[in-house]
DNA sequence: TCAAAAGTGTTGAAGGTACACCCATGC
DNA sequence: GCATGGGTGTACCTTCAACACTTTTGA
């Protein structure tokens, strides 16, 4: 019975969406040093108006990594974005209509590379601080609660903080990068002395502009350089 | 045409299994210094006489968590197993027959407690130490491989070692569990003084027994102190 | 000249590494 | 008495946390 059910489902379009797994993104960005989530507004159904994860079907030759890239390109326009792959939250209540069990990607993107994407507005996509979160739709606050959970250990082990700064940034922009994510206060001179100490970083030969105070120096990631510490494995604590 | 399709579903067995989504369970042990896994011998369809991990079909009304914990159950009629969800395995040709995705998931269990389950035979059943994998079916070596990365890493966040041990253990068994795991040496002063330093050992009024040698202290891990640590976090790096 | 952030220097405490060495037990 | 693993002690070195201090810049 069961192979017989697939088959009606494959001759009908190989191309058509699977309909028991669904696809959920948690979105961060960091702006104006506030971690920020990406949220949008259903426009139907029962969940109509409120708001909840971006997400969507997984159609039935891309893999579910596609899946998530597919869509997040959809909404944000963007490419080559910083994306990995959760864990499936599947509780059989968690969608009230029927059986759907979703599979969770979190991302890190720049905010200066980011523009919603034309189709959307300002009223059905929207950026929400960390701790300013509604009530979402399903079990989406469970999955960004673990997103969150998530970042906080992922950022410990790699610098993938780096994603969600611009190009160049200064020491103490990373440092409360790092603030906001873990939720703590650093010493400026200890956090410098550590993150120049990996040598991940290039000093360029640029400063800060129109501050009203002393400029400082700016830096960019050196991926080279990350790439050759992986394969020797490093940590990353603060 | 998907809700329709899906409530012929419901309409069948609402404990019917979901179609597309699967359960894999990776299954560690620890015997005689070595880390192995539990893999069973499929006995029909294609993949006929070849090895693989334990898994199986979610009900309609359980959580993929339940899921997980029933198909391990009914393999080693074990209860109270440390279990967790790796992530889920979705490339579109990971199946041959068709469009199945796969959750992983991997458990820590004590080998003193675990007897294989009637039904099963040590032909259908068996151990197989890390390094001396088979090619298994599908992507099985994959979700291995993933585990065993995932493995490595937890240890060194949680003491989720113990639970591969008997309930009491010598110091040195402790240590060459990490060394196996980890694939590194260690120096056995520097072990004892910094495992004993955390406090979560319990040191019991007995000693080793009938071994040639010395007999060593015998420990328990406590896991009231555990529950504290965690809370306030610690890290557990060697 | 003041406020604000950039950036430097120092010190004591804690923890890690690498060893050398002694202890108990069975064969 | 010797092989084997259990267990202790220590000296050196690195890293970390805390905090005081100086520098640069715009308003």
């Amino acid at each position: 019975m069961v192979s017989s059910l697939h088959n009606s489902i494959a001759a009908k379009n190989d191309y058509s969406a699977m309909n028991a797994v669904t696809i959920d993104c948690v979105i961060f960005g960091f702006d104006k040093g506030s971690l920020e989530v990406l949220l949008v507004q259903h426009a139907e159904g029962i969940s109509k108006g409120k708001w909840g994860l971006p997400g969507g079907w997984i159609n039935k030759r891309e893999s579910t990594d596609d899946a998530a890239h597919r869509l997040l390109n959809e909404l944000t326009a963007l490419d080559q974005i910083y994306l990995e792959q959760l864990k499936a939250f599947g509780n059989p209540d968690r969608f009230p209509l029927r059986r759907v069990i979703t599979i969770g990607y979190y991302a890190l993107i720049k905010r200066e590379d980011y523009n919603i994407k034309a189709g959307f507005t300002a009223s059905d996509a929207k950026w929400y601080k960390i701790n300013e979160i509604p009530d979402l739709i399903y079990d989406h606050n469970e999955i960004l609660a673990y997103s969150m959970k998530h970042l906080r250990n992922r950022v410990r082990q790699a610098p993938i903080g780096f994603e969600l700064l611009p190009e160049k940034f200064t020491l103490l922009q990373l440092m409360h990068l790092y603030e906001e994510i873990l939720g703590i206060e650093m010493d400026k001179s200890n956090f410098r002395r550590k993150i120049l100490h990996m040598k991940l970083l290039v000093p360029l030969d640029e400063k800060q502009q129109d501050v009203s105070h002393r400029a400082a120096q700016l830096y960019k990631f050196d991926s080279e350089i990350y790439t050759k510490l992986t394969e020797k494995g490093f940590n990353f604590e603060f």
